[in-house]
RNA sequence: GGCUGGGUAGCUCAGCUGGUUAGAGCGCACGACUCAUAAUCGUGAGGUCGGGGGUUCGAGUCCCCCCCCAGCUACCA
């Protein structure tokens, strides 16, 4: 089984934040998943680095678009690490095998014959430097931004015969209903296509900072196809001598935000067909994270840094954090307090404690040694069928849902040590086997959910199942039972509370 | 305007194809325990499920109308 995940490429010309981070966080939870399966994993990530804003940005601040964008694909290069992302590739596209990959694709789509040259003429605002649509313009054929009369303009450029491709969009929805998700966001693709597709424009003339067309070195290709088609030129090149591309594509997920829905559900689809490429199996978009129910903006002041969170608290607290925070698909509000309460509530306390509490109470009535003794049929009952329960909820993308499901049994492991009370047994030695088998079924409770946890919370579940001698981090070892550990080592808190 | 979602306890949200006294977490009040990162566990208060009609033996869950919020309505990436 090969899964192929993405994030979308980020675009240089601004500088990474808590949204970048969320999907690239996301994409990573389903790969480390999946690794544990035992699946064949590729999951990449990267920068977009051409197109006007890039160039324009580039001239103000006197530098060359390639060193501008050098500059900035670096900072975002440097994200990933930061949140302990495992991408098996950083894409940049202005890499020289990126664009001669683009110019044989898009060659075959004009081959094909999805390829035109037209004019475009429409409205135009001078002040938004961009044509108007019929259905934005305004009163009086005005700007909707700017209220200022719009003229009429035209510019010549090779264009994507996309209203050719309706009917088979509509196929394909029809055919592959799991293509974009969730269902909520397939239908505003799905009407979108339905309501009718004009052509779009494939090239631009007036631009340098892009992928040149070959066919005509008067045009680079319009920086959203080149952009699109990185999913798949990189498996052509991440490894060294190797073509991974047979092996992983059509692409499993493709992560993005709602804001790129249409490219990558209309568009995307539309362009490999054109192509003669199968498309992914799946486009999944999430919502916004927003701060005081609206969307974060520097100017309001209202952002949750990153940075200052992994500081603070370490990479595996953010993870956690904006995956259980906001049902994975929705928009949803975080915060800094949001987040402290959170961490203490939820990691420290249900979690943290729980590893501490057991581990502490094998040591001090055991010294250590985890009794090998039968496990309690009533935790046994509880846990049954949670990893086929987690995994199929993560196959459905549902992080949020499946981190209830396993923080359901955390509460019930709390619950339980109280119900056992062990330090009344401890007290009676006829309890003695009473005592056993409450330990072993703590000490198993926990590494069963830790091993679950691997994905959300790779290094702190890692250390813990280390203190376990629990070195099998593979799905089956997430089965409640599978490997009762033996002994047990002295544990730090794992989610120490600030101060 | 059209389209797509959403409006459920103080807060954040679950509630699939309609079916017993509407759920969880947090917060709050009271209590229990002491193994643990003063953590944990229990009990309780708190909701006319946006409003109004309708279908049904029965609706948060289906139909109609209305109100409010968000997004999309195409070439900014």
């Amino acid at each position: 089984m090969a899964f192929y995940v993405t994030t979308p490429i980020y675009y240089v010309n601004a500088a990474p934040h808590l949204g970048h981070a969320y999907t690239t966080i996301a994409a990573d939870v389903l790969a480390r998943h999946h690794r544990q399966r035992g699946e064949e994993v590729f999951f990449l990530t990267g920068t977009d680095e051409h197109g006007e804003p890039v160039a324009l940005a580039a001239e103000a601040a006197g530098m060359t678009p390639r060193e501008l964008a050098d500059q900035n694909a670096e900072r975002f290069k440097a994200l990933a690490p930061l949140l302990n992302a495992s991408n098996d590739f950083f894409i940049r596209t202005s890499d020289p095998r990126h664009v001669a990959k683009v110019q044989e694709i898009l060659q075959r789509v004009k081959d094909n014959g999805y390829v035109e040259l037209g004019t475009y003429e429409g409205w135009y605002c001078p002040r938004c430097a961009d044509f108007k649509s019929e259905t934005e313009i305004a009163d009086g054929n005005r700007c909707p931004i700017h209220l200022i009369e719009l003229t009429r303009e035209q510019e010549e450029n090779y264009f994507f015969k996309l209203s050719a491709l309706q009917e088979r969009l509509e196929q394909l929805y029809e055919q592959q209903p799991q293509f974009a998700g969730p269902d909520s966001r397939r239908n505003e693709a799905l009407s979108f296509i339905r309501s009718g597709l004009n052509d779009v424009s494939l090239t631009r003339a007036k631009l340098t900072w892009g992928v040149p067309v070959p066919w005509d070195d008067g045009h680079v290709f319009y920086v959203w196809f080149d952009a699109l088609l990185n999913y798949y030129t990189a498996l052509s090149f991440a490894r060294d001598g190797e073509d991974l591309t047979d092996t992983f594509w059509p692409a499993s997920v493709h992560l993005i935000a709602k804001d790129i829905l249409k490219f990558h559900c209309v568009f995307w689809p539309a362009l490999l067909i054109a192509a003669g490429l199968p498309v992914p199996e799946r486009v999944f978009v999430h919502g916004y994270l927003l701060m005081d129910g609206h969307k974060m903006s520097k100017s309001l002041g209202n952002v949750l840094d990153p940075f200052e969170i992994i500081d603070q608290f370490g990479a595996d607290a953010l993870r956690f954090y904006l995956l259980r925070d906001v049902s994975f698909g929705q928009d949803g509000s975080v915060s800094a307090a949001d987040f402290e309460s959170r961490y203490e509530s939820e990691l420290a306390n249900d979690y943290g404690n729980l590893a501490s509490r057991t581990i502490k109470m094998v040591l001090r009535y055991r010294d250590g040694a985890v009794p090998q003794v039968a496990l309690d049929e009533t935790i046994v009952a509880e846990f049954a069928g949670l990893p086929e329960t987690v995994a199929g909820q993560i196959d459905e993308i549902e992080l949020t849902a499946a981190l209830e499901e396993i923080w359901q049994r955390i509460r019930r492991l709390n619950r339980y040590v109280d119900e056992q009370a062990p330090w009344q047994l401890a007290k009676d030695e006829t309890k003695a086997a009473d005592l056993d088998r409450a330990l072993a079924t703590l000490v198993e409770g926990v590494r069963a959910v830790t091993v679950l946890l691997l994905p959300w919370i790779p290094e702190r579940a890692a250390q813990l199942l280390g203190t376990l001698g629990a070195s099998d981090h593979t799905y089956a070892a997430a089965t409640y039972g599978a490997a009762l550990p033996t002994t047990v080592s002295d544990l730090e808190p794992l989610f120490p509370k600030p101060q």
